[in-house]
DNA sequence: CGCTTATTTAATAAGCTTATTAAACTTTAT
DNA sequence: ATAAAGTTTAATAAGCTTATTAAATAAGCG
């Protein structure tokens, strides 16, 4: 029993759908329409508009925590760890410019969906044990005066929010500059270098 | 013809509910039913949910733009400035936590939306002399040495991403981990200390 | 007071939403 | 070929949405 062919349409639709104009600004005909199917069929292969939603919203949020979930590069220093997950991060929303805001969006909105993150997060210890040996890593650098004094969730954070801000940015930044699409994959890629700049200046010791 | 009480319970209810769970999954039944009022008294004093809408859309953001047109503090350094407005832009948002994500969201997912905030952009000249300003300003103590090379519209969205993604992360972070609102401050408050670290060190000119 | 204006309400139109149903149409497999 | 299973459709229920109406109530004021 795979998933036919139409399942899979719907599925792409609604994904499209929500993602560009949100969850709630999306009805199940409208992703018929998109589809070009009978309104029924969305119902028939899902029952719910509710587990289109979870789907598209799990799919997306698995994707982008798996990502963390490689193993590290071997011999690199934590400047070149940092930009190779800066790169990891940027790539990956350079393909799905929206999947990001409708996550956050969707956790702040929405407590369902923070109590299904949280299974997500309880559930993969691979996760935590990944946490744990950057802690160690990054705690030894430190104590060796290789890398400034910093939290391992403050690195991650400061990443995640660089790179996250660009994409929320790069539209709005390209509809109020009346750019095309092509300067605003520029933007994005600029945004990456000055990413990797701002960590890099953070981590590296200096005397002042 | 002041605005009467009962209009002004209808805007802050539209409000909270707006900024809590979005413009699309609140009617304007769920706003009337927050004032405790009938529902066609929202249409009275809007005749639109749209009009609603809007004006709970322009005003956060004309908030929000505003704290940039207060005129620079004297006799600070770049790194004096760039405090300041971190510490302007925390402050604010502590107050009102979710509506930078409105504003946000709204603009990534209604067309509409982005054509309202060029228009406020375009008309507001002060802003642009602000933005020339710093600009000079900058390129200034670039050439002098006394800061690293960076774009104007770098540091401003350094500055921006950082405070941004904070107030996007606080919540998801203290429901991930079960903490409470006071947690979720602290969170905040310490992300602003890492915001101003990160700027700071990247303005700061060092022999490597 | 009594007349005008403003506010609030109940009722309801018109349309959209999700979801289900039974019937029609296709595939598939014997 | 034909029966069973799977897919698709039109029709429709039940409920919600925005918005308007006319009638009821309250305020304002000359």
């Amino acid at each position: 029993m795979k998933t036919s062919k139409t399942e899979q349409e719907i599925l792409q639709a609604a994904k499209e759908l929500f993602l560009g104009k949100g969850f709630a600004a999306t009805s199940t005909t409208d992703i018929a329409n998109r589809v070009g199917c009978n309104q029924a069929l969305v119902h028939y292969y899902f029952r719910t508009k509710e587990n289109l939603v979870r789907q598209v919203f799990m799919t997306n949020l698995e994707q982008i925590l798996n990502l963390l979930d490689q193993p590290l590069p071997e011999g690199l220093d934590f400047f070149g760890i940092a930009d190779y997950y800066i790169d990891i991060y940027y790539n990956y929303i350079l393909g799905r410019p929206s999947a990001p805001l409708m996550i956050i969006n969707e956790m702040l909105t929405n407590p369902e969906r923070r109590e299904m993150v949280r299974e997500i997060f309880m559930k993969n210890l691979r996760r935590q044990l990944m946490y744990y040996n950057l802690d160690q890593a990054l705690k030894q650098a430190i104590e060796k005066g290789l890398i400034r004094q910093i939290e391992t969730l403050d690195l991650l954070i400061d990443i995640a929010s660089l790179t996250l801000a660009s994409f929320l940015i790069a539209p709005i930044y390209a509809d109020l500059l009346q750019r095309d699409a092509e300067a605003q994959k520029e933007f994005i890629l600029h945004r990456r270098e000055e990413t990797k700049m701002l960590i890099r200046l953070r981590l590296m010791p200096q005397k002042i």
